[in-house]
RNA sequence: GGGGAUAUAGCUCAGUUGGGAGAGCGCUGCGUUCGCAUCGCAGAGGUUGGGGGUUCGAAUCCCCCUAUCUCCA
């Protein structure tokens, strides 16, 4: 049986069991916000395993993509995986236990044929009900171990959410695969015994302290492992001997010219590069772009690790491409985004490469001056702190360094490296607050506690105005059965045409009206299960639960919001077709005064790509685009080619907003957009920037805000005209030439300095008086810029072969001297900068320098003839003194 | 989210308690050579990433910000 076979076989035997076959959700958890990666099967299910929504079917089963990242540095034993497949059968609240096993037996033994004497079976200490079900159906009693929390417990994936005891069943490999103890048994980590598929019994719910409640109804979870359980059909003791792996392993046996099953430190570097090459195209397709933290940190770990393990095979240039290549064709006939992506791919594990490189080579002459550091003390190891240096500011692989260490006979104090690493970790964790990958979930929301209130029906994609009654009123968070004038408000509506903040639309504005008063509805949220919360304030008379209410939105603002949004999906369609179609939505906003759209690119954008955008966008509003807006089911829309941005729920039935005919752009979105583009008026781009590595965000404005914009910029355009006394098309010239001919003039004026210093040198050579037997000069001159009068005074010094030169300005209100000691008298003892120090203590000031060359100023202007004369009395103590 | 590093001429980079912004390559011009990565001379090119502070004076010290690299989470 092949790997496609079992994928197969399985989501075909729980759907013959009255199962809805869910498509596996993306690597990137848009809902989750506690979770970096999906890393088990249900995660996707855990709003229907909490009860915050209704799954489309009590009964599921998927093959789920996961990734899992937290023990990444063991990934090259013939065990550990990042990427892995999880095949899975999920009841919310329908079946439990009983059916769980019976069917998880019947489809190892009848399906797999996998032999029952190699079977054994493990389930929590206390869990008899489980004992007696799997005995029911055959098993022999001393095949059902029992286990604690550790191995027979299944906390929350992330720091919350479903959990509960566990059943696991194991494949015995054989005595030829385990380490040979008596005691060798399942969870002994000898790799004799596969644990294949897991059976969460889901009883209770974790909150984020650790509190367990009982659930309502429990739920089942399973998962089995793709590969894990391939391996033990397939007769292999681990994942990379199976179909799944072998294509990757060939060609990285082939790149590199080496044999797998040789040697177990070149086995280890095979796996290493096929696993990360595999893991890294996943990652890629499902928008992950490698950066310094988070989700793309994990990518780029991965990609040097593979660089690392492959440099060790002897591939030097870049090859992960090549092995990234090979996992898309091995699987993107299950998983098509692969290959939607493969361009992207490629690219950004060249770059990556590319980079590695670079790095490298930064970090190679590290490591030769830490070499000679240590042959230098005479030690015969690197110190650990160094090399944690190295690689902590320069990335340079500790592996590596210890490699080249080795070379020259030199080890490497792992000891200090340790220690270091540690203090780094603390420091890190110390920093933890509650991490958030999302920020779908407003805060209203979080602390609203509304739960048992029914969804609210929206009104608003046709109208602005309806009849509603008042379903719920709190004042303060506390719930009212009234609220009256002046009070802050929380409010719910059976139905209203207000949009709640969601998808990056902000929520709607206006009023509540009822017989006896008023509400202005300042903020509109979305609560869990689909309510919509109204927060503002009662203006007049009162309002009761009950109410009949009329609720009407604030239509020109809500129109600005609609401008807006219409124009995100314009913007994100020009980006595609001219940036490229691996442009991905990452984050956006669209508000009132103007909208912003964070997306994936890995170049900066050049100021022509912006304005070929721009245009591109204006010449759709100008060709005034039909948006058609349709309610499809999901798999509808994605057949049609909407592109389908954080995953909603499956199931349900989308709304797909469409523009033009053939559509120009297709997305599933639940906001609220204009009829046709040309209500957009005209959009400009106001500002990019880069976020981050590969990230980039536009930020625009349409419509009533752009023509303010417009205004603005040709009403201070017309200023500047009128300032510099030429047309508006003339004002680019004109201020070019105005700019060229200050410098000109600034260059000029230096000349003309230069010229005028050299006349006051002439006449203060006569100046300079004889001071036992040098000469001294101490005065005023005019103010010049800084670089002439040095020039002046260097002047000054050649001339006079031996002297002391004291120069005085005034710039600003303020005096500036200069001293200038000639190399002869330097020699003698007497200093530039002492003498500096002392004449501008008299002005009040400071200054210092060299013996030959000294500067400062002071505050005092009246003190300057003072400070002048100070110097020539310093001068006289210091020539003569010698 | 936290730590470390970097940002100086078109490029690669120097720059010492804070006191005159430099080198090499490239560029322009002139000369030189049969030719070459010829040699020589002259020249242009800088808001020292941005902002604030300390100081008579900041590329240099302090604070904030931005970008890039990197490690930890």
């Amino acid at each position: 049986m092949t790997g496609d076979e079992l994928r197969r076989s399985f989501l075909e035997f729980f759907a013959d069991r009255g199962h809805k076959l869910i498509p596996s959700s993306s690597l990137v958890p848009h809902r989750d916000p506690t979770l970096l990666l999906t890393s088990a099967g249900m995660v996707q299910f855990k709003p229907y395993f909490t009860g915050a929504e209704v799954p489309p079917c009590p009964r599921l089963a998927s093959c789920q993509k996961c990734f899992r990242t937290t023990d990444i540095d063991l990934v090259g034993d013939s065990k550990h995986l990042t990427f892995f497949e999880m095949l899975g059968n999920f009841s919310i609240g329908d079946y439990f236990k009983k059916e769980a096993i019976a069917w998880a037996w019947e489809f190892v033994t009848q399906c797999l044929s996998l032999p029952e004497e190699r079977l054994w079976i493990t389930i929590y200490l206390d869990d008899d009900e489980a004992f007696n079900y799997w005995r029911e159906i055959g098993v022999p009693e001393e095949r059902v171990l029992r286990f604690g929390d550790e191995d027979n417990f299944w906390g929350p994936a992330g720091d919350s959410g479903p959990c509960g005891p566990c059943s696991e069943i194991h494949y015995d490999m054989g005595e030829e695969f385990g380490c040979g103890r008596d005691d060798c048994k399942p969870n002994c980590d000898c790799g004799r015994f596969l644990e294949i598929w897991n059976l969460v019994f889901t009883q209770y719910n974790q909150d984020i302290n650790g509190e367990r409640t009982l659930l309502p109804k429990p739920n089942i979870d399973t998962g089995m492992g793709l590969e894990r359980t391939l391996a033990a059909i397939q007769g292999s003791a681990s994942p990379y001997g199976t179909d799944t792996f072998s294509p990757l392993i060939e060609l990285v046996c082939r790149l590199s010219g080496r044999k797998y099953g040789e040697e177990e430190s070149i086995d280890h570097a095979i796996r290493i590069v096929a696993e990360h090459g595999r893991g890294v195209a996943f990652l890629v397709a499902d928008g992950v772009l490698p950066s310094n933290g988070g989700r793309g940190y994990v990518l780029r770990r991965m990609l040097r690790r593979a660089s690392v393990f492959g440099r060790r095979l002897g591939l030097d240039g870049p090859f992960l491409g090549e092995v990234a290549e090979v996992a898309i064709d091995r699987m993107k006939h299950v998983y098509p985004e692969l290959s939607d992506s493969r361009e992207l791919i490629m690219q950004v594990v060249g770059m990556e490469e590319d980079r590695f490189a670079s790095t490298l080579e930064m970090g190679l002459a590290q490591v030769e001056s830490l070499m000679a550091d240590a042959l230098g003390k005479k030690r015969d190891y690197l110190e650990g702190e160094g090399v944690f240096r190295l690689y902590d500011t320069y990335g340079f692989p500790l592996e590596l360094t210890a490699e080249i260490a080795r070379e020259k006979g030199l080890s490497v104090e792992i000891k200090g490296f340790g220690s270091a690493m540690e203090r780094q970790r603390k420091r890190a964790r110390a920093a933890i607050k509650i991490e958030s990958y999302g920020d779908d979930i407003h805060p209203i929301v979080a602390s609203a506690g509304w739960e048992g209130i029914a969804a609210t029906e929206f009104t608003g994609y046709e109208m602005a105005m309806c009849q509603a009654r008042v379903v719920e009123i709190r004042v303060g968070g506390q719930s009212a059965g009234t609220a009256s004038q002046g009070d802050d408000v929380d409010i719910i509506l059976d139905r209203t045409p207000f949009y709640g903040e969601m998808g990056g639309q902000v929520g709607d504005a206006g009023d509540i009206y009822s017989d006896g008063g008023k509400i202005a509805v300042a903020v509109t949220v979305r609560g869990t299960g689909g309510m919509t919360i109204h927060r503002g304030r009662v203006v007049e008379g009162n309002i009761s639960v009950g109410d009949e209410v009329e609720a009407g939105i604030d239509l020109s603002r809500r129109l600005d919001i609609a401008r807006n949004h219409t124009a995100t999906h314009l913007l994100q369609s020009a980006l595609r077709e001219i940036l490229g179609p691996h442009v991905q939505q990452r984050g956006s906003l669209v508000e009132t005064e103007k909208l912003r759209f964070d997306f994936s690119q890995m170049q900066p954008l050049s100021r022509d790509d912006i304005r070929k955008i721009q245009r591109r966008v204006n010449e759709r509003i100008r060709q005034n685009l039909e948006v058609e807006i349709r309610v499809v089911s999901y798999s509808e829309a994605v057949a049609g080619g909407a592109t389908a941005l954080f995953e909603e729920k499956y199931g349900d039935m989308v709304r797909v907003v469409k523009i033009g005919q053939p559509a120009i752009s297709q997305e599933l979105c639940g906001g609220t957009h204009v009829k046709s583009t040309g209500e957009l008026g005209v959009f400009l781009i106001v500002a990019e920037s880069s976020i981050g590595t590969g990230l980039c965000r536009i930020e625009a404005v349409t419509g009533r805000a752009a023509e303010l914009l417009i205004d603005k910029r040709f009403s201070c355009l017309a200023s500047i005209a009128d300032d510099v006394e030429v047309s508006v098309e003339e004002v680019p010239g004109k201020v070019k030439a105005l700019i060229d001919g200050m410098e000109e003039e600034r260059k000029h004026s230096l000349l003309l300095e230069r010229e005028l210093s050299r006349k006051i040198v002439e006449h203060l050579l006569e100046q300079a008086e004889d001071i036992s037997g040098a000469r001294f000069l101490a005065v005023k001159v005019p103010p010049l810029t800084a670089s002439v009068l040095r020039e002046m005074g260097d002047m000054l010094r050649d001339r006079l072969r031996s002297a002391i030169v004291v120069l005085a300005v005034v710039h600003g209100g303020r005096p500036g001297f200069l001293a200038m000691v000639t190399p002869d008298l330097v020699a003698r003892g007497v200093h530039a900068g002492d003498i500096i120090k002392q004449v501008t203590k008299v002005t009040g000031g400071g200054g210092g320098g060299k013996a030959d060359m000294a500067q400062g100023g002071g505050r005092d202007l009246s003190k300057l003839d003072a400070a002048l004369k100070l110097a020539r009395s310093i001068a006289v103590e210091r020539l003569s003194s010698r």
